[in-house]
RNA sequence: GGAGAGAUGGCUGAGCGGUUGAAAGCACCGGUCUUGAAAACCGGCAAAGGGGCAACUCUUUCCUGGGUUCGAAUCCCAGUCUCUCCGCCA
């Protein structure tokens, strides 16, 4: 969320950075409502003063008009709630503003590519899908989760559910021992105001998994990324600025609905509405933001140089970031059997767009109270990194070569295959 | 599920109707001392919001939301969370 005393000083300077995003703001109420809330607190609080100095001085006879102010506050109060309600509602559904290094653009047609890396395997056959690979096998399906649970769920059965649990065993130990993360293991449900810290609350309610609990209780959410819980550890704290920065790493089940990708990768594991990923989040000072960037992306192309996985790095344009995101690099793995570039991760830094949010602070010897930046990055999507290995390290006969750096995670097992 | 106890500043912790934004200690920062460091001593140190070019100033905030009162951290009600005991269960 942006903070209003900072976009006061400067008006136009955020309407033209929110125009890079292509949303729909009001500003001219959002300047009006602002205006009106100030004029009101300022009201507001000259009562309160002189009531207080009544209060003070204990002097009965005016005990009566400071009932009067009472009730002159609250009409005043009311009135001044609504507006900061209704402004409320307007920032925390505005957008964080692209970095100056994000290309203008409306979708990922305009995505820029940074770079390529690894070799793209020559195949003596046509490569197939993951799916049908895995269905082959016996170790993918997708009916028995249909039956079970519902569409886009799959379960992954035998070696190749093993496959999953070395691919988080390898990722979680490379950036633990190789990165510098703490290894969290955290909840899976969030609450509401951890939903909100990170910006999937109040505007994107509806492509998160609800939990049904007693009504007048608080609610709760299956997370979309452990992206949620973990920035969410600094939330409503002011951190002491020797432990920045702070860096977590945790594999966990993600949960979306998928609303609005009707008919979109409805074959296979590609979308899911659950699967594993390992996350990486980062809590920095907040002018350390772009350079934390550009360490966590290495942290997860260098997960894919090791699987030797050919993959390339973009930088996402402005209509395609998220919410939260000041700047995204998506890394895209190679699919032999669509012949074209997936994401498999993607990174992004939110300045202190969430911890504006969360109320997550630090305190700078010369600058004072700042927010802290947040980042966070996927190291990697674990079901699609699945997808990637069968695609690519198939061979003809149906089998898939286990990649080398996996082998000590899977027994030394050099090979899937049906026996 | 039953019975209690509690939630105060970065942390620990006092206060339980009237200059209490809040004692004390720790941490942190500045200084004196020291060859340097430690110790000791002195000083500083909450956040958010409003006004002001600024110095500065005002308001709010002692879990959250209501209420009582001229006045609430302190009393009442509701909610959230934490802890202890009993029961139940991984």
């Amino acid at each position: 969320m942006h903070n209003l005393k900072e976009i006061r000083k400067n008006f136009d300077g955020f309407k033209k950075g929110l125009k890079k995003r292509f949303v729909d703001i009001d500003f001219d109420k959002l300047e009006d409502l602002d205006k009106n809330n100030r004029e009101l607190i300022q009201k507001k609080e000259l009562l309160e003063k002189e009531k207080k100095d009544i209060s003070k001085s204990k002097d009965k006879s005016l005990f009566a008009k400071s009932k009067d102010i009472s009730e002159n506050i609250e009409r005043i109060n009311e009135k001044q709630k609504l507006i900061q309600k209704s402004l409320d509602d307007i920032l925390s559904n505005i957008p964080n503003i692209p970095h100056n290094d994000v290309p203008e653009g409306k979708n990922e047609t305009d995505n820029i590519e940074i770079n390529k890396s690894g070799t793209i395997r020559k195949f003596d056959f046509t490569p197939s899908s993951h799916y049908k690979i895995g269905e082959k096998l016996g170790m993918l399906d997708f009916d028995l989760a249909t039956k079970t649970t519902g569409s886009r769920f799959v379960f992954v059965k035998n070696k190749l559910a093993l496959l999953e649990r070395a691919l988080s065993n390898f990722m979680l130990d490379t950036h633990i021992k190789k990165n510098g993360y703490e290894e969290i293991s955290p909840p899976l449900l969030a609450s509401e105001a951890t939903m909100f810290g990170t910006g999937q609350l109040p505007k994107f309610e509806n492509d998160q998994f609800e939990v049904k609990l007693e009504e007048g209780t608080d609610r709760k959410f299956l997370i979309p990324t452990a992206e949620v819980i973990l920035t969410n550890i600094v939330k409503d704290k002011i951190i002491d600025i020797k432990s920045l920065p702070m860096r977590f790493v945790a594999s966990t089940p993600c949960f979306r609905k998928e609303a609005g990708s009707y008919g979109k990768d409805t074959k296979g594991m590609i979308r899911q509405h659950q699967f594993y990923k390992v996350e990486m989040v980062s809590i920095v000072e907040q002018d350390k933001c772009s350079d934390e960037l550009e360490r966590m992306t290495n942290c997860a192309t260098g997960i894919l140089d090791l699987l030797e996985l050919p993959y390339r790095k973009m930088i996402l344009c402005s209509g395609d970031m998220g919410f939260s995101a000041e700047k995204t690099y998506d890394i895209e793995v190679w699919l032999p059997s669509e012949n074209r570039y997936r994401e498999i991760s993607s990174c992004s830094s939110c300045s202190t767009f969430q911890a504006f949010r969360m109320k997550a602070r630090y305190k700078d010897q010369t600058k004072g109270t700042l927010y802290a930046g947040t980042l966070n990055g996927s190291g990697l999507a674990v079901g699609r990194t699945l997808i990637a290995i069968l695609e690519n390290y198939q061979e003809k006969d149906g089998t898939i070569t286990i990649p080398k750096v996996l082998r000590p995670y899977m027994n030394n097992l050099e090979k899937i295959s049906l026996n």
